[in-house]
RNA sequence: GCGCGAUUAGCUCAGUUGGUAGAGCAACUCUUUUACACAGAGAAGGUCGCAGGUUCGAAUCCUGCAUCGCGCACCA
């Protein structure tokens, strides 16, 4: 027996070691699997991108345990497996990163840089980010096949990323309008309707009305968006305005000269406030629409820096903020004021920087969502080739025809309902870090492509690409599209997209509307959504609440296999899970007791002999099967009591292979974990010591057989989830010589 | 406002199609020339959020309510 079962087991000398010898194995990589997985059926997982702003977390850590088990799975399985690895740009989560530290170090914005070497200062950050986040996915233990890593950033994904845009372009799905959009003053960006982040707030309703004169008071939380009405609406069939309906005003507001038109909307809501609104159509999207059913103008009074524009004037200059208490003021000395009344309600921010929304109408490129198109090739169950549908259409007959699966169900619900209510996307971003528009200008003219166009004068658009435009494609930009790859053919669409709940929408729905859109498929046939990994106490973790757990400091202190462990028992599918380090110093001492039942097991078959050789030389190692176990014909015969512990060993094994199928995971894990120690360990190694010391050979030997095949078997179970452990006792207990566990079958 | 989830032992969670409540951790008692003290043995611990209903039988199905959490929409 191998002198280091002497002490306890020590993860920090194993690891890197068992990592690298799968590495030089080749196993990772589908092109040079054992001929056996070679011949296998495909099954393919994209890692979703870690973003490059820095060092990856707990829910990065789940992610890559729950993903490396799939993996394993199917590869011990004899499935052709390819899990393929990358990072995200993130465009504007890292470039504000690097604005904050140049900031922080250097006190410079990124102008006074230059759009080209604030890149480098990107790119450089960015390259860091990279290396570190690999080195903590091979601490995790990922199989993962370096060989194929990609970038959403790199050469290969900005000609995927340009092919797309060209595509859906020449489709009319891609469109320039003048639009309002969200824009985000601290970002000096704008950004899509997910990035935003509503927060409840305090804040004051004022009911007044523009001059005395004016028949009808009007209730409003932003007062100084007034100085930008151009009409006030009310319902139709309301009869107290409905006389007013048609009639004009011209009057003098604050020292701004507005024309208010009184309009008749079924989007007002009689019962709110008082049963009219100040149309204000360049700050509100609601008020745009209203505007555009009766022709009204559009007077954008806040800039892009949420400051009052010339011409509003009282309040011409000031902060949104200053404007709002200037005009209150003036409502009060002019007795317009009628009441001002304390609600709640939600503000809408802006995730990445916190800053305050602002709507503004601008010109941005956007994909159009309801516009019917002729998808020329299609095999999306209930969508024919040439058929004419919408983006829409295509998110849903995905997964309403059953072609993906989500998991767990209740998503779907959520998915749809989404659906339901999304509008245009907004696809351009000005920030400088990301794809840059392939689109270019000269005068009049416009050009879309992959590359500038030839000849002088052409100027490139100077906004980027939202960071989801590229994710969106990941499944196959990844594989080689758009060239039509043999990986592309082997490995799309992919078995598996394993993601938080958190990015249903940035990016589950995202690929689904890509995929259907360029590739007329799915880009997955399966979405596993885990949850967010909490603390101890079910806090977020968070730097502000200090209580972040960091993964390389469990793998340092309980070793990868506790730290993975401690992730997937006791957390279903789009649940979230609490970690605390107990929980993973417990999932250690089971690495530990693992180890010690091999070393018992392994310290008696070899003292125990037949025919002139140690019972750990007889049993074959691959004899996982119950219904293959094939051991020396004198030893054929069981005691009566190991039979039965083979047959529940071969129903656990039938058991746990069908919840592995049904991604229960949590389930599998800690079945395992109960059989090994306290069936195993606790009843029958207990049991099996007197059997050993006692004079009956036969006896004693069948137990000893019935040892070797329940670790051997027990290991193999585990590896999916423990991989480092189990590979290091596989190297000790059969043939040497033989292949690694990674790639052993899976017992059945 | 619409929708989703949770509520089971002190804590974290299982509980598949309804058949007398399970696991881990913690706590308690005992055990140390024992494969492992990163351990073993043992005992203890729950009117399954509340109220109704269906049923021979409900943690599980139905209705309503409560508390917590989440998503979407509205947000004049």
């Amino acid at each position: 027996m191998n002198q280091k079962f002497l002490k306890p087991y020590d993860p920090t000398a194993t690891e890197d070691r068992i990592y690298k010898l799968w590495e030089e194995s080749g196993f990772f990589n589908p092109d040079t699997l054992p001929e056996r997985n070679k011949k296998g059926e495909p099954y393919s997982i994209v890692l979703p991108p870690p973003n490059v702003t820095g060092t990856l977390h707990m829910g990065h850590a789940a992610m890559l345990a729950i993903e490396d088990i799939m993996i394993r799975y199917k590869r011990m399985q004899g499935f052709r497996t390819l899990w393929l690895p990358g990072t995200d740009h993130a465009a504007i989560a890292t470039q504000s990163k690097v604005e904050k530290e140049l900031e922080k170090k250097e006190g410079k914005r990124r102008h006074d840089l230059g759009r080209e070497e604030f890149l480098k200062r990107v790119d450089t950050f960015a390259k860091e980010s990279h290396d570190t986040i690999v080195n903590q996915v091979r601490k995790m233990g990922a199989s993962i096949d370096w060989s194929r890593e990609a970038f959403t950033l790199d050469e290969r994904r900005t000609v995927a990323v340009r092919t797309a845009f060209k595509t859906m372009y020449d489709l009319g799905l891609i469109y320039r309008g003048h639009r309002i959009v969200n824009w985000d003053p601290k970002g000096q960006t704008t950004i899509s309707d997910d990035e935003i982040v509503y927060e409840e707030r305090k804040a004051k309703l004022y009911t007044f009305k523009y001059s005395k004169d004016f028949p009808i008071y009007i209730a409003t939380t932003r007062p100084e968006t007034k100085v930008g009405d151009v009409a006030v609406a009310v319902h139709p069939d309301d009869v107290r305005y409905k006389k007013y309906v048609g009639q004009e005003f011209k009057l003098d507001f604050a020292g701004a000269k507005l024309t208010i038109k009184i309009v008749g909307d079924v989007a007002v809501d009689p019962a709110f406030g008082t049963g009219a609104v100040g149309v204000t159509p360049a700050h509100s999207g609601t008020d745009a629409d209203i505007a555009s059913r009766h022709g009204l103008p559009s007077v954008q009074v806040i800039d892009e820096f949420a400051k009052m524009t010339s011409g509003t004037g009282i309040v011409a200059g000031m902060k949104v903020a200053a404007a709002r208490e200037a005009i209150v003021k003036w409502l009060e000395e002019n007795s317009l004021l009628e009441k001002t009344e304390d609600v709640t309600q939600n503000i809408a921010t802006a995730e990445r920087t916190g800053g305050i929304v602002e709507p503004l109408p601008k010109l941005q490129w956007f994909i159009a969502v309801n516009k019917p198109f002729k998808l020329a090739h299609s095999v999306i169950p209930g969508i024919k080739s040439g058929q004419e549908v919408t983006l829409k259409e295509i998110m849903k007959k995905a997964v309403d025809s059953g072609a993906i699966k989500i998991i767990p169900e209740r998503f779907d619900k959520t998915y749809f309902h989404w659906i339901d209510n999304l509008r245009d996307w907004c696809i351009s971003r000005q920030i400088w870090y990301g794809h840059r528009i392939p689109v270019w200008y000269k005068e009049q003219e416009i050009f879309v492509g992959l590359e500038a166009p030839k000849g002088e004068g052409w100027k490139q658009d100077e906004d980027t690409l939202d960071t989801w435009f590229s994710s969106g494609l990941w499944t196959f930009s990844t594989l080689g599209w758009p060239e039509q790859t043999n990986d592309l053919k082997v490995f799309h669409p992919t078995n598996v997209l394993e993601t938080g709940y958190d990015i249903l929408f940035f990016w589950v729905a995202r690929m689904i509307l890509m995929t259907g859109c360029l590739l007329g498929d799915i880009p997955f046939k399966t979405v596993y959504l885990h949850g967010l990994v909490r603390d101890g106490k079910g806090r977020k973790m968070s730097k502000s609440l200090d209580n972040n757990i960091d993964p390389l400091d469990m793998i340092k202190k309980f070793g990868a296999d506790a730290t993975r462990l401690s992730l997937i028992i006791g957390t279903g599918p789009g649940n979230d899970a609490k970690l605390s380090e107990d929980k993973v110093k417990g999932y250690k001492n089971f690495s530990n007791k693992i180890w010690n039942i091999a070393r018992f097991i392994l310290s008696t078959a070899e003292g125990e002999r037949h025919q002139g050789r140690t019972l750990t030389q007889i049993a074959p190692r691959s004899d996982l099967g119950v219904a293959k176990v094939n051991y020396d014909p004198a030893f054929k015969e069981w005691s009566e009591t190991d039979a039965g512990y083979l047959k529940r060993l071969h129903e656990l094994t039938v058991e746990v292979t069908m919840e592995m199928d049904e991604y229960k995971f949590y389930l599998v894990g800690e079945k395992l974990y109960h059989y090994v120690w306290h069936e195993f360990a606790d009843l029958i190694l207990e049991e099996s010591k007197p059997i050993i010391a006692g004079t009956d050979h036969k006896a004693s030997v069948s137990r000893i057989q019935f040892l070797l095949h329940a670790l051997r078997t027990s290991v193999a179970l585990l590896h999916p989830f423990m991989p480092f452990v189990t590979e290091e006792i596989w190297g000790e207990i059969g043939k040497k010589g033989r292949d690694l566990l990674i790639v052993e079958n899976w017992p059945s």
